[in-house]
DNA sequence: TAATACAAATTGAACGTTCATTCGGTTGCA
DNA sequence: TGCAACCGAATGAACGTTCAATTTGTATTA
């Protein structure tokens, strides 16, 4: 069930431009309300008011609550892979690449907050299923196949690979959610945050260079 | 509201004991339930079934749903605690103490997979207060102190100390993850999850490390 | 030892509320 | 004119919580 505006098969529309303005704001506001309140506690009349819509509108785009997490989960898992690769160089040596992906999530997550909160919400979570979980794996390949070629040309230590994605991605969260602390807390001065974030990169590339 | 059984104040009791019964298996239930069907879809009433007790029973103990979640959460917290410090040797060199530690946390967490996963959701849900996670962040203090040693005789490297302990709890909750995984996925060979366990240490250690 | 008394523990049906979802109707565009 | 988009009151199921009644455990009395 999906009435977004259509365009030829050929042109892969990405993440946001997928879906109409409707949708587009019942998500949204899913998500600001979800990462404040907790899933338990976001009723669907809120949702829709929160999003200027009708209650019934949302069942309109959504076969019910499961399925608009689900599409949102999605959604948001998508535009992550795609900020992942941006600005990537394959001339680059091996660690500055490395060292793009890193930031390029970073740079995604805390511009980004409520999506961040959200997913992470969502990613320990029971409301989404591990079939829709796999299913979104997808958007991680490119990573993944740069992670390999780091492991298999020894650059990278022998580690399980997933475990390495893990690793790595537990590496940036972690900075993200402790830098955000920070910053609400406002006790970060003005380029602490550079500093912070090339510590944290080094750290993780520390963890996984081979040794 | 805690009629448990009473002893002296001055041994304290902590974690499982302090509770009765009842109360223990009304907060088991709730862990098995919500790990598996999450918050926002474990109402109390199938609470009360799986711990075979009345659903009044519950709010004899429990002022309300809110609260059974908090003192859930707390107890598991201590318990945590606990396990950090086992078998802590003082006059171990600090990677050795460091390597405890770490273990101490894995093993804890591999032999109760429910409370890690329910510690997990706990951990980025709006469902527990900001004040009843600091009021509980006491549990760590001293893998805190540890860990401000290091950075201060520049054994770890200089990084915010809160920023610190979050990476290497990382660390250790996605090799649980991780190894987790592979057992349910039954691809986890003899003694492969020792291997696995000593790369993510030393990984680990080479995040923290001074550098 | 048996009888009594009393409070704490426990029960589960009942209550009022809130929830996800439905549906008959209206709007606006092609 | 027709059809998708949209509305919001209505619906019935399910929820968290309450409470009057009952059981259990234990201390007290005779």
């Amino acid at each position: 069930m999906n009435f977004a505006p259509q365009v030829s098969p050929n042109t892969p529309m990405l993440a946001a431009d997928r879906f109409s303005d409707k949708q587009m704001a019942v998500m949204r506001a899913t998500m600001r309300l979800v990462v404040v309140q907790g899933i338990h506690a976001t009723p669907m009349s809120q949702i829709a008011k929160e999003a200027g819509v009708a209650a019934g509108t949302i069942y309109h785009y959504f076969t019910g609550k499961e399925e608009l997490f689900a599409v949102l989960y999605g959604m948001l898992k998508e535009q992550m892979g795609a900020a992942l690769l941006r600005d990537d160089d394959p001339r680059q040596p091996y660690n500055k690449r490395f060292q793009q992906f890193w930031r390029n999530l970073y740079r995604f997550f805390v511009e980004h907050p409520t999506e961040f909160e959200f997913l992470e919400l969502c990613e320990r979570s029971p409301i989404i299923s591990e079939d829709i979980r796999a299913e979104h794996m997808r958007h991680y390949q490119p990573g993944l196949n740069f992670l390999n070629i780091g492991i298999k040309t020894r650059v990278l230590c022998d580690m399980p690979l997933d475990l390495m994605s893990a690793t790595i991605y537990s590496s940036i969260a972690t900075t993200v959610r402790y830098i955000r602390q920070r910053k609400e807390a406002q006790t970060l001065e003005s380029n602490e945050e550079y500093t912070i974030l090339n510590t944290a990169m080094q750290s993780c590339w520390n963890s996984v260079k081979w040794f």
